[in-house]
DNA sequence: GTCTATAACGAGATAGAC
DNA sequence: GTCTATCTCGTTATAGAC
């Protein structure tokens, strides 16, 4: 709570760009909201350009720690893909995307440096998820046929284009019948 | 070809929205690109919510349009399913975002009008695949476990976040690669 | 580290001549 | 239907005082 300044910026930038894109918004939202002087935004954040790119960088961390969570605290692998899953509920019922998945979307419009860690960021869901789609195949909690590489990509993709359709919706509900629906498809019968 | 001014734009216009966004482009570049002033435009189309809504109503027509085709050319369920499969790796191979999907992103930052135009769109997918799917699955085509309507509405999230995903890698092997995965996944065996 | 003020530019949009 | 010129506003970014 009692964070500093670039944790605060960071914070109301990551919601706006995950409510609203990273070119719809602007430096004056970001000091409306914190009570600051966009001046003093630029004190912290140069320029929107190196903003962007410690949005993803954090974001990045946060996301790839918390699965490493996942690994700590559950053995079953159909669980870690269950909390897996949760991660995109829980982005839904703020009505938000993944960052990632935002700036995806406006990826030509964005400077080198974004668009190589946003590709870093699916890269490391991918390895994540074929790691457990495998371990779960051996032990026989989940079933699929084919190349695990391409389920993991495969579950990424629709994980964020659900995101993607369910937030033009604003529905919750649509977003956790999706979750439900897929994970399901990996348990093995 | 020989096109009037007001396609022309549209063109244009879908375009760049397509691979930049909504909030990325402006009436520069379209002028720009059409070889025409901007208050040329602006006579054409008076606002920029205008244009963006008649460009969702023309690319929603055109896309249903297309899936009334293949319905026409085709009985096989399966086919009909890998014909949809097939204009998203189209758009994939110009490195575009479907222009709805792009804008289901934006959604937020547009007109009412807009965001009511775009939601459409998904549920004129929806209706057509549950159909292809019911019917698939009647004779003997398609397999698949649960509801047709859910699993329809997974179709269109997963083929709009795997160009959403594909597109920031520039990959056009990726989204084929899903297309066939995923077309795959439905067919009886 | 914060502020006010302002520069420099591009955006959406309009006026009015041709 | 097209153009040039212009308005107004919001944007990113900087200067310089406190």
């Amino acid at each position: 709570m009692a964070q500093n300044k670039q944790e605060q910026i960071l914070d109301v930038a990551e919601t706006i760009v995950r409510s609203r894109g990273f070119n719809a918004f602007s430096y004056a939202d970001i000091a409306a909201e914190v009570g600051a002087s966009k001046a003093s935004v630029h004190h912290h954040f140069a320029t929107k350009s190196d903003l962007g790119l410690k949005l993803v960088i954090r974001f990045t961390d946060n996301v790839l720690q918390a699965m490493g969570q996942i690994n700590e605290l559950h053995t079953s692998n159909l669980i870690k893909l269950r909390e897996y899953a949760r991660m995109y509920e829980g982005a839904m019922e703020d009505n938000q995307m993944c960052l990632c998945g935002m700036l995806a979307a406006e990826h030509e419009t964005l400077s080198e440096d974004m668009q190589t860690a946003i590709i870093s960021f699916f890269d490391g869901h991918e390895i994540w998820l074929e790691q457990v789609l495998l371990a779960g195949k051996e032990n026989g909690e989940l079933a699929f046929e084919g190349d695990a590489k391409v389920h993991a990509q495969a579950i990424v993709s629709s994980f964020q284009g659900a995101l993607l359709v369910a937030k033009s919706r604003r529905s919750i509900q649509r977003m956790s019948v999706f979750a439900s629906h897929l994970v399901d498809s990996y348990r093995a019968r």
